[in-house]
DNA sequence: AATGAATGAGTGTTCATTCAT
DNA sequence: TATGAATGAACACTCATTCAT
């Protein structure tokens, strides 16, 4: 991380910097990305990006962290105010399949970091696990879902996620189609994802923990 | 693909060159990779490789193809022979994590196709889950599972094998202990994941399934 | 020229590797074209270009030379016949611009030897001159053209048509337009240049040659 | 044309740069020169000429351009202050022979580009070529010269210099003996080319415009 | 704080040529 | 006569990083 800026003016360029790393990564993945692209992004001189960076992996890691804490706040707020335990879980995926579907490109950059920076992936998927177990916990208590083992159904619940949004967020809805269902994927009230899908995702997700329940019946009525 | 050999002699050479590149594609990734330490591997001319290849690109999709196949294989060989339909998802889920914990790199090989060669990745997933959805489709003719969706449930089932693969296979049993969990992992009875997760997975699976009795019996007893 | 082929079929294979040879010098010039892309065309292993010609060099040399002798030819088929020696000179650019207009790429050719094969190149345009000489020689013994050194005047007149030809045949009758003047240059009666230029070329060539008439009248009146 | 610089430093080393390609260029044409050589006689590292130059033919074109300026520069300045029209045009001449004698390697670059970058030599000709209309044309207003057409006369004398000057200047006297005729090229008095050739292209010249007289006076008392 | 010039190792790829068969 | 496998030097070009100003 270098060092930090001392001045006003410093973390101005400081966020210019990493901003402009945000789209080129984005826009060209880790290795394709150069810094003197970034720079010039920035409009900063190429020097200047050692100021404020050791190195280009250094930011790549810097990014990382931030859209791990972008995803989370986006899920828990998704998940929000939601009547029923089906309720929140459905909105919890549904706003991560809209964060993926209004950040493709962002969210390829945290899946690359397993090949450029892989305890920054470790870190990712960790973090949001541990919600998903401290979710699942609380719900078992409340007698809410079967006893499976927290962890194990936390990690699976994210490779359900990541699986779905991959194959029809990121891909798209038809097996070499664009991606998205041509519904506008930032309503909020909608899903990035078919509706079906997400209906039998759902139905999937609720008899894996015990309530096969949730696949019959629609949200808020659970 | 480029030109086939013609020859014995050159049919040796490629094979040669598909190994080398197999190996340095495990130890260092794709990009860092060089066709020169491949040849250099292969104990052959430069030039020599792209008498077989037209590019770095072309061998890595080669070899993506052939993990692809060899996985495959693995799985369904794993599955041959399973009394039960829960037996027979548990060994192959079980050969899936076996093969990827004798091969940790290649499997590495085969994820980093998203970066490299996006359209190599969705071959391999789309053909792995088109198994799935075959056997889905065949379990709930033959009534053992519910009437869930099978696409829907072939990528979830997907993701939660490479989920808890990642998370147990290639990070190993603690959070960030070393790979594996000390059994060997090509004792062809054991699990690469540690019978624990095994089981709890399956639980998991069960249920999402519409089998929750399946997480409550022992395999071969359902 | 390496060895010369003992056998018809070892012609047969030489004469197959020399126009393909052509067509690709002609395609992508001398350096772009590779041996191998001359034995690919000509359907022959690529071994087989080294039984017949020394190195890539060689077998352009014998290309220039050979061109060089459809050229004088051409001209001087072109010539034959004419009436008058006004008409015969008129008729040898002609037939000359005729020979650059239909192979175009060929006429390339001989310019890169400049390049490639400086003595080549000389001994091509050489050969030209002589025949320029000798004509000059004969018109100032018949009292045609003025006292003017036959040699001097040979190489000017090799001069304006190279660069007539280049200007008006290669490049085409607009700046950038297309090359040619629309009319069919295969047509043997018409030129592959304007007729207008050709008219005022020889008027330049006539006044140059102390024949300041020529300008002044119709080809065949002179 | 790539960046320019934006220090005098860098305005230093690209200077630096086009010299030593100009020299490279010269001493081995363009295929055979190398970018690496370049930088190394420039002093520079590799990268170094990319901060300046977009690639090898990007200061290939810069080159030729350049050197149209200094051969256009060299026949205006050498025609400058000549008494008649004839002395205009032989100064003329003769400053381009002399410009080919002091620089034949730099004027192979210029011929050269016909294959490199062709259009760069049509440029080259043409910006010439128009020199020459402008002179023709004022000369006819004047009544100093017949009414041929300026264009076609233009080349036509175009290709009588570049083949005078390739034939004498950068062969040499004799059909294949040493370039120049041994009298040194850079005195300005003398012509590059032996004086009786002069003489004769002259005479050639001046009956094609109409002005048979130029051929049976001498310099200056035309 | 900011710059942009400079670096040089490194990349993937091409190709004329040789040679064993 | 014919082959095609093999070579390795050579190429143009890129880039993360350093540093003097």
């Amino acid at each position: 991380m270098s060092a930090a800026p001392r001045t006003a003016r410093g973390e101005k360029t400081r966020r210019k910097l990493l901003e402009a790393a945000e789209h080129e990564f984005a826009a060209h993945g880790y290795t394709e990305s150069s810094v003197s692209r970034i720079t010039e992004r920035a409009g900063v001189g190429q020097g200047t990006f050692y100021l404020y960076f050791d190195s280009k992996l250094d930011v790549f890691n810097e990014l990382v962290e931030d859209l791990n804490h972008r995803v989370r706040l986006a899920m828990s707020e998704g998940a929000r105010g939601a009547g029923t335990r089906l309720a929140a879980e459905r909105a919890g995926f549904a706003a991560f399949f809209r964060f993926t579907a209004e950040h493709p490109a962002l969210y390829r950059v945290v899946r690359e970091a397993e090949f450029v920076s892989p305890e920054a992936l470790r870190m990712h998927y960790t973090r949001i696990v541990e919600g998903y177990i401290d979710g699942l916990t609380q719900a078992q208590e409340d007698g809410e879902i079967g006893d499976i083992d927290p962890t194990v159904a936390a990690w699976a619940l994210m490779g359900v996620g990541e699986m779905i949004g991959m194959r029809w967020v990121l891909w798209g809805d038809a097996a070499n189609g664009e991606p998205g269902d041509g519904a506008d994927p930032t309503a909020s009230g909608t899903s990035a994802v078919p509706e079906h899908v997400l209906d039998e995702m759902m139905r999937f997700i609720g008899g894996a923990l015990g309530r096969p329940d949730w696949g019959t019946t629609n949200e808020e009525e659970a």
